[in-house]
DNA sequence: TATTGTTATACTCTATAACTATA
DNA sequence: TATAGTTATAGAGTATAACAATA
């Protein structure tokens, strides 16, 4: 090879950068967490279960940009190992809210530890003041305040 | 829903916010790359090819942190197309050189403009000096430079 | 022996449509 | 009629192992 690909217009597009830092993120968070069981999209669905939200599977849905069929998947799964379970609202008995259990809210606490290491070794070229800018930055864009 | 999900702990970690960035901005560039039979991961072989990196497929197995056997099937698609070819390195006759052609090197400025207004369109919540703090950012975090 | 590219295979993720129950 | 959840299915992306050619 002649040239430095981090040289390369590609590596200057903000989306190719993130693609990088997701799959690179995506695969230390994936390998910390095999030991909990957990995969990513599981976690993301038992920290929001975890959270005082109390959001509807419909919720989840639009909050990971994931389709809802994929959210049933997900629910059923974490709720099969009996770590959140699923309640019809009483007020729209359509929605079913879903809700981290004892057992749930101890294997996330578990899970983030793990997903905190793994997420300090994807920024550790960053100073922490960076990293509080590159959150606050994030933020903005993907919640546009 | 009794809370707002963007105030959630998990909303806080920077890698979930990478990984939404990501989705929105890879749904929203593959949309566009459609008007030219693209996707994100065969612009960016393409990107690649048509730089003066003159990488092997070995190079960019390693910048895209994909898998040698999955650069093969996107490197065939982008030849069968006429849009690269593959040249032995006569330095190296095990590795080969992927090279845009002129069509390559055409229909890449086409879905270059393409992927820029979906980028904009992702960050549009920031201003362009937040763009730039962004890039940096995760130039520093991805490339630790 | 080690490395590059290749083939094959299995698994995960993503996208879509159709169905049910409730509103 | 519209919405929440569910089921089914196909396609895209990811991970792994084994092999031939070359170093």
């Amino acid at each position: 090879m002649n040239g430095d690909l981090s040289r390369s217009p590609l590596a200057h597009e903000i989306e190719f950068l993130a693609i990088k830092l997701f799959s690179m993120g995506t695969r230390r968070a994936n390998d910390a967490l095999l030991s909990v069981s957990l995969r990513v999209r599981l976690y993301s669905v038992l920290a929001l279960a975890n959270s005082d939200a109390h959001p509807t599977q419909r919720d989840l849905a639009e909050f990971l940009e994931l389709d809802p069929s994929q959210i049933v998947a997900l629910v059923t799964e974490l709720e099969n190992r009996g770590l959140v379970i699923r309640e019809i609202d009483p007020s729209d008995r359509r929605s079913k809210v879903v809700t981290a259990t004892p057992r749930g809210a101890k294997l996330f606490e578990e899970a983030r530890a793990v997903t905190g290491n793994a997420e300090s070794e994807t920024l550790s070229a960053l100073t922490s003041d960076e990293q509080a800018a590159l959150l606050r930055l994030l933020r903005k864009a993907v919640f546009g305040a």
